[in-house]
DNA sequence: AAGACATGTAAGAAAAGTTAACATCAACTT
DNA sequence: AAGTTGATGTTAACTTTTCTTACATGTCTT
């Protein structure tokens, strides 16, 4: 089991998180209007991320790139279990064609490459080069 | 060598730092004063602390509560080679009489523990329990 | 053409952070 | 005993960040 008091302790606030993700504060919260990161709030209501928090929206971003929708990846995030597949058991049912197209065609770009990155590192080797 | 990146990578504004070492912005700032610390600043002037600083900053809090004051400290943390006394190589110059007493009181009651504590953990194990 | 999706932008209000100054109180010093 | 010093509290005025809500936009998708 991993541990949870270091890796979801709520640390960082929004700005630093930007700065950790290079996404918009804008998109930055939409992500957790749509379910994917639930971060801590203060007592006057601001949001205070942990370091699980950045890793999905590093993760996020990454299959946002690659042509995965945000119901795609919210899957993805919420599979606990590690697939060894590069795209691991995407649902279809989520996706356009048009979404399926661009997914596949980076799928060729990307062949041989990493690609499961975050699912499987754990700590904070990602944050930092 | 210690991974510098990682540990001294600028991510805690002074709230969260507050909340992490349950010490007073006051003192916090007041420390940086005295050249315990030096976090960084955003392009904007607000401070932002690493690991690293919070770990000096728990240091100073321990020490402080054994006794020594600031001046003491100051050389402590700049010591990069870790002693093996309890209380290493405290320069008695800085400290009056009275100071040394409560520090060698506290040093029977502290016998025998640990004492070198965070000078020689990694990573971050200490911040959380 | 009309929706849906992901993101940008703007406005107004609340919270957090900054510097600087003065206050306090215990512990030394003389 | 009176005066200094060291560490911390408090306050004030100001700047920056964050929050919510709403509307705007561009690119698909149907």
């Amino acid at each position: 089991m991993a541990d949870l008091s270091r890796q979801s302790k709520p640390l960082f606030p929004i700005g630093v998180v930007q700065e950790l993700t290079e996404l918009s504060a804008r998109q930055i919260r939409y992500y957790e209007d749509q379910g994917l990161i639930k971060p801590e709030r203060t007592e006057t209501k601001r949001r205070l991320y942990s370091f699980n928090d950045v890793d999905r929206l590093l993760t996020t971003k990454e299959y946002l790139d690659k042509g995965l929708n945000i119901a795609g990846i919210r899957h993805l995030l919420d599979e606990t279990v590690v697939r060894e597949a590069v795209v691991p058991e995407i649902d279809k049912k989520d996706m356009t064609d048009g979404e399926l197209y661009k997914l596949l065609k980076n799928q060729l770009k990307e062949a041989g490459r990493p690609g499961k990155t975050s699912l499987i590192q754990g700590e904070l080797g990602r944050f930092f080069k």
